[in-house]
DNA sequence: ATCTCAAGGTGGTCAGACCACGGTTTCTTT
DNA sequence: AAAGAAACCGTGGTCTGACCACCTTGAGAT
């Protein structure tokens, strides 16, 4: 004799979520409070429908979804373990899913230069004349390429955040098929050489020639 | 009787995939097949089960994966529907789960600020004088928040996936109890003439003011 | 000590049963 | 005839119980 009331379903403070999707949230909870990490095992599903007071097909279907997400790994007749997860597959299915018409991928692209001018901006605003130097010598150094000169803006920008979308945009960019010319080195270098000056102008000037963009 | 082999398991070619999987494949195949396209309903879970010779409780697990990665969206009572939200809800996921650590609350700000103004130009880029009258008279008649102001701005600029990242930092930014004042009507109403001036330093202006910006 | 194999745990899948909800149809009521 | 109310049906949402296939473990046989 269960009580049939105050299961998940009914926690709806205003919103009534699905089970599934209350069951990833435990889910992350869970993992925060016991400090998992990745490769440690999760409970099973039977023992979490039952913690969770949800059926295990609910259970399920929270866990197929991290799945896909490739958050978890799941071995028949082993368990589910919490996976490392960066990056990874799910960009590949999201390219090869969705990104498909050419509006999403219009909105990528754009996406992605409007990013990069801020990490650019943002770049600018909170190193030196010292910093920009060195990364000149870097790029003069170096086989530059996108990612990599990018990458280094990011980290200059200091912001973990943009550099975490930076990185999913540029996944998703990749994943397109439209990869036009690389940049030479030395619009590199001379974007490099427009942030050491320290005017934004140069830089936005500079972008734009690296990128190909002529309008406004 | 139904024949208990050639179901979606033993299809397996080479690999022993799991049912969930293979069916996001069929799903995907039938998709581009039918040329389906955002808003178009796919076919009832029931449906689905009986075509694909697979459980319904598989199905599930396909499609509430595919739900969590923001790629269709069900309505009880009503369907499952292809939707057109690209890049999206995976950012979600993988924020909530990667942006843990809670010193991220000063990039979180700073980087809402940075795709706000991304908003904001893009939006003036793609519209002309005619919609952001539309957007002032708007404005002046109704009760205006930050949500609701910038919901339509990320609407303006016309890009599914800068509104998504957009909604994301925006909701990281309530989840956080650092909410400062917010702007007044007639701050909202500045920023929109400006827009519908056309003036891009004039909407600079006008959102640093609202923001509360000072620096550059 | 080593090997064997049965038992138990775990994920994988299915079938069937309800419920809740939205839309449609049909039947009242006015 | 028009407007409103009730029944009906299709859909997703969830739970339960039943198998199966696979892996790990440990007791017993050698």
């Amino acid at each position: 004799m269960k009580k049939v009331n105050e299961r998940l379903s009914i926690t709806s403070d205003d919103s009534p979520k699905k089970v599934y999707i209350e069951i990833v949230r435990q889910l992350r909870a869970m993992i925060e409070k016991d400090g998992l990490k990745a490769g440690d095992k999760i409970p099973s599903e039977r023992e979490l429908s039952e913690r969770l007071n949800a059926g295990r097909s609910s259970v399920r279907e929270a866990l197929r979804a991290l799945e896909l997400l490739g958050l978890i790994e799941t071995r028949r007749g082993e368990g589910t373990y919490i996976r490392d997860f960066r990056g990874n597959q799910l960009v590949q299915l999201l390219g090869t899913f969705i990104l498909q018409d050419k509006k999403a991928i219009a909105d990528v692209i754009e996406t992605k230069h409007f990013v990069e001018r801020d990490c650019l901006e943002i770049a600018l605003m909170k190193n030196g004349e010292k910093e920009f130097s060195s990364l000149k010598k870097w790029v003069a150094e170096h086989n530059v390429d996108d990612d990599r000169f990018f990458g280094k803006i990011a980290m200059l920008a200091d912001n973990h955040l943009i550099y975490r979308i930076w990185q999913i945009l540029k996944d998703y960019y990749h994943s397109l098929n439209t990869h036009e010319f690389q940049p030479t080195k030395e619009q590199y270098l001379e974007l490099a050489d427009a942030l050491a000056q320290g005017n934004e102008n140069l830089v936005e000037a500079a972008y734009r020639k690296l990128r190909n963009l002529s309008e406004v």
